[in-house]
RNA sequence: GGGCGGUUAGCUCAGCUGGAAGAGCAACUGGUUUACACCCAGUAGGUCGGCGGUUCGAACCCGUCACCGCCCACCA
């Protein structure tokens, strides 16, 4: 063992296999050590190339979502990376308002402590910042198992001290522009959590649910007359006499809370009796019958009783019509404790007193059916409970407005979704765009930055003197100033997180070199939670010189879910997640990695299976074999290669190679075609260099001293080295293994420039000539199995009437097609030997002549098959040669090649022909 | 109700600008030649969801239908 720890490489002979566990971890401290993250150690005149990372939560563990999307992010990072960027990861985390907040209670009550109310804030909140220190953040270690080259040194946490400040820059400047506000009106209440959530995290499922019809009894027992039977032409023909009307709902506790029953305009039904009023039963209310454009006279009974106070819908009849709405629940979803309510159902639970309610309805006869029916049903997407609709007080964002910006830069292509059409969504969404309620009834977050006086006026600023300087401004010195109890939503800190890592509010020198970043990478799950928000705030507050708006990013790469082997997406409930730990235990974080991007098509989920982690695993060991090999036949790297004298053919066709397989895989990043970038590495390093070129370059390795020897050496190490290089992005700790051990290097891999393709000569005839010898080579292996030609058996190959080009293959490859096709012996003949199986290849003939082996009538049927398959192809191109209008309209260089196929064919299906003559001698 | 995507080999999916249907896995056959059985060599397997259209030519473009997924939406 040489030991090179001046360089910091330790040189080894390579052992039988890797050892993932084992070197992940040596060589991720090593890359970690050496800067190589680290953006300020590049060229001062570098370019930059930036990403900030979507902060996973502090409560979060590592599942196939994060390593999907950081596998991406890395892969991107080490290509510009070895393209002499200088990148910057941004690494960082959320704090995650209601997960964390959750966790800690959790553990509090599991711990048998008092919870957090009679803790008190304070201590709650500083009992989370202990369980942050001591457990939050796993997710970054195992981030860092993945391989994932961010700087760490940089890493950020939404609640820190400098993105707090941004917090608060960006709450009093929204506010003081009036794009941020307070309001009281109908918000998602989650009766769970008692906090008022987003739109966003509401999910709406469809379950099974009734729908109940009432009767609200007319006042002083008036009577109309209601028609129940019509003509074709829509008229009434009979009518029932009706002292009540007729509403239908889903929810029948709301009824407490009605304020009035509404009916359409136009519907002549209830004609009669709008204006009047009618009984709210249970509530022993009378409530007006209004007319309002809202119901539809064709659902159900055409009468809607309005709750404003727990309706989107009501709540807009309500405000039009002026009608009373009573708040009848508390924050925890249980009926308030207030005169309107009767006293039966104070206090009480809702989903009990709606079975209350229709019992009691039911018994004083005003039930007249029960439907089932499938409904839609709100559900906090963190809570699993039902969202109740509630009027509270709530802060807001006006959305509508930052949303102008942040649509046009997308119209304008000034950032651009990849695969574009995502766009759309985006697009849709945005311009519908709703309030964005930004408060939180929560201890743990950014607490809102506004002071009440007791005369309830509001002040809002970045600390409590701010705030203290405006409201005494107003109010005289000494006023009592009370915070806002509650804090923002964690998406409003997470929107700032392009610029807020980079330093903002202050004028950081990262700021300037980082700001906008390069692109964007992450799920489409999010790209309203998160994408079109940091769209909105990097736009109003990030201007250029000119004062132009800044996009956080040009560009906005969305990946697919993860999915299982069935195809269904993973989560925690369904329990079919496959823990990426587990994976990269098993089989390696390269193998994981390679399996993700291998899988990563455009618009397309990643089926994730052991299976085929499994098979990239051996991919590695593959590539490690090789490189074991060169290793055993002495293929040195050496730096002074010119790679223009090399004079061998075989050198010259596996550099044209090289330089193809260069040129995919750069393509492949570049368009953020993941899995046409790793394909191409994969195909190129195992079936061409390992299948190929290896076997192709034993004869002279395991030949002769000498220049031929040393050219092979030579280029076959340098081979090796570039299919390190483009494979390193995707497999970075095997291929950072071999690097090292392969040669005293003045770099780790992760800091060598990336390959060249245009650096690296290629030689069309060269890549003709090998690329025909292989064709051969398979030809003859094909031929010998499908006639049971014993695989060990050394036969005898005559050239049949070879032309000079042929000949010359031969003379030229002979030992290699001795080897690789097992052929003992190589003569040539006018004709092949009565009974030969005959091998055709281009325009030449070999015969095997194999009397004793030979089934006649396989290789009959062999050869009638062959001839069946190309005559069909024939008459497919005579076809198209006959037709006129393909002849006068296709392009010259369509019709040429098909005339040579053509061409081609016929040679092929003469000599076929001939060798079936010959065999029905026989 | 609106929007987006999908349907290609047994399975999972490529197929980019219309011009000879591809890979991996699985299956089958044969292999202990000193890099590799986590391997090697080979074989089979497809009416490219259906129907129309455009075109000299369609897996690919257009229309339509069917089925499958996902997102958004206030029908009480």
């Amino acid at each position: 063992m040489v030991d090179w720890a001046d360089k910091g490489f330790t040189r080894r002979m390579l052992e039988k296999t890797f050892d993932p566990v084992n070197a992940e971890a040596r060589i991720y401290t090593e890359w970690e050590a050496s800067g190589a993250f680290d953006p300020s150690k590049a060229d001062a005149s570098a370019e930059p190339f930036t990403i900030v990372i979507p902060p996973p939560n502090v409560t979060g563990s590592l599942h196939m979502g994060h390593a999907l999307n950081n596998t991406l992010q890395d892969i991107l990072c080490r290509f510009h990376r070895m393209r002499g960027k200088a990148v910057l990861w941004q690494p960082g985390m959320d704090h995650a308002g209601i997960a964390t907040q959750m966790v800690v209670e959790r553990q509090l009550a599991a711990d048998g402590n008092e919870d957090r109310r009679s803790m008190g804030r304070e201590a709650f909140v500083n009992r989370v910042w202990k369980w942050k220190e001591e457990s939050g953040g796993q997710i970054l270690n195992q981030l860092r198992r993945l391989g994932a080259s961010c700087d760490w040194s940089r890493t950020r946490f939404t609640m820190d001290k400098g993105l707090s400040e941004a917090v608060l820059k960006v709450f009093v400047q929204l506010y003081e522009e009036g794009l941020l506000y307070k309001d009281k009106r109908l918000v998602n209440w989650d009766p769970k959590f008692e906090t008022a959530i987003s739109d966003l995290e509401v999910e709406n499922k469809e379950v099974d649910g009734h729908f109940w019809h009432f009767k609200y009894p007319l006042e002083g027992g008036e009577t109309y007359e209601f028609p129940i039977a019509f003509d074709d032409n829509g008229n009434p023909t009979e009518w029932e006499t009706r002292d009540y009307i007729s509403i239908a709902t889903t929810r029948p506790e709301t009824m407490l809370g009605d304020g009035a029953v509404a009916v359409h305009p136009s519907d002549k039904r209830y004609a009669p009796i709008v204006g009047k009023k009618c009984l709210l039963p249970l509530a022993d209310r009378y409530i007006p019958i209004i007319a309002d454009e809202y119901p539809d006279p064709d659902f159900g009974s055409g009468a809607v009783k309005i709750t404003g106070a727990h309706d989107f819908n009501d709540y807009q009849v309500a405000r039009r019509n002026d009608i009373p709405m009573y708040i009848l629940m508390d924050t925890k979803g249980r009926m308030v404790d207030e005169p309107y309510v009767p006293e039966k159902y104070r206090c009480k639970d809702r989903f009990d007193v709606r079975k209350e309610v229709v019992a009691d309805i039911d018994q004083r006869g005003l039930l007249i059916m029960v439907e089932d029916k499938k409904i839609m049903q709100p559900f906090g997407d963190r809570s699993g409970v039902v969202i109740e609709p509630m009027l509270t007080d709530q802060w807001y964002v006006n959305a509508e407005e930052l949303a102008r910006e942040a649509i046009s830069s997308v119209e304008s292509g000034q950032a651009k979704f990849i695969p574009e059409n995502w766009s759309k969504t985006y697009f849709q969404w945005m311009r519908n765009i709703e309030p964005w309620c930004i408060s939180r009834q929560l201890w743990w977050g950014h607490r809102i930055p506004a002071w009440y006086t007791p005369d309830g006026s509001t002040y809002v600023g970045l600390n409590e003197a701010d705030a203290r300087q405006k409201a005494e401004a107003e109010h005289g010195s000494g006023v009592t100033l009370v915070q806002d109890e509650d804090v923002l939503d964690t998406w409003f800190s997470s929107a700032l997180w392009p610029f807020s890592t980079l330093g903002w509010p202050t004028d950081t020198p990262e700021l300037a070199k980082h700001y906008p970043t390069s692109v964007l990478v992450t799920a489409f799950d999010i790209i309203f939670f998160w994408v079109a928000r940091m769209m909105m705030m990097g736009l109003h507050f990030m201007k250029d010189e000119k004062g132009s708006a800044v996009i956080p990013f040009p560009e906005i790469y969305i990946h697919g879910l993860i999915v299982d082997e069935k195809g269904q997406k993973m989560s925690k409930s369904k329990g079919n997640g496959v823990d990426p730990l587990n994976l990269i235990d098993k089989f390696g974080a390269d193998a994981l990695r390679f399996a993700l991007a291998a899988q990563a098509g455009q618009g397309r989920n990643v089926r994730i299976s052991d299976q085929r982690v499994e098979g990239y695993r051996n991919f590695s060991t593959k590539l490690w074999n090789a490189a074991r090999f060169t290793e055993m036949n002495a293929c040195a790297v050496d730096e002074n290669l010119d790679l223009t004298s090399a004079k061998e053919t075989l050198s010259q066709w596996i550099l044209s190679e090289t330089a193809t397989c260069a040129r995919a895989v750069t393509e492949g990043i570049e368009a953020y075609r993941f899995n046409d970038a790793a394909n191409a590495v994969y195909r190129f390093a195992w079936n061409v260099f390992c299948d190929w070129h290896l076997e192709l370059a034993k004869p002279i390795l395991q030949g002769p001293d000498g220049p031929q020897k040393d050219e092979v050496r030579a280029v076959t190490a340098y081979v090796l080295d570039q299919i390190l290089i483009l494979m390193h992005p995707f497999m970075p700790f095997v291929t950072e293994e071999l690097w090292g051990a392969r040669a005293k290097r003045d770099q780790h891999l992760i800091m060598t420039d990336w390959a060249d393709a245009d650096a690296i000569p290629s030689n069309e005839s060269a890549a003709n000539e090998i690329n025909s010898l292989i064709d051969l080579i398979t030809e003859v292996r094909s031929v010998r199995a499908e006639m049971n030609v014993p695989a060990g058996a050394k036969i005898e190959m005559i050239g049949v009437a070879l032309s000079n080009e042929n000949q010359a293959l031969i003379d030229r490859h002979q030992d290699l097609i001795g080897r690789l096709a097992r052929i003992e012996t190589f003569s040539n003949a006018k004709e092949a030997p009565r009974g030969a199986i005959r091998v055709i290849h281009n325009d030449a003939v070999f015969a095997l002549p194999l009397q004793d082996i030979i089934d006649v009538s396989a290789e009959k049927k062999r050869l009638t098959k062959e001839v069946a398959k190309i005559e069909k192809e024939v008459g497919v191109i005579d076809k198209k040669l006959m037709n006129e209008k393909f002849m006068s309209r296709a392009p010259t260089e369509i019709v040429e090649e098909q005339k040579s196929r053509r061409v081609d064919y016929q040679k092929r299906h003469a000599k076929l022909q001939e060798a079936l003559v010959q065999l029905s001698d026989l």
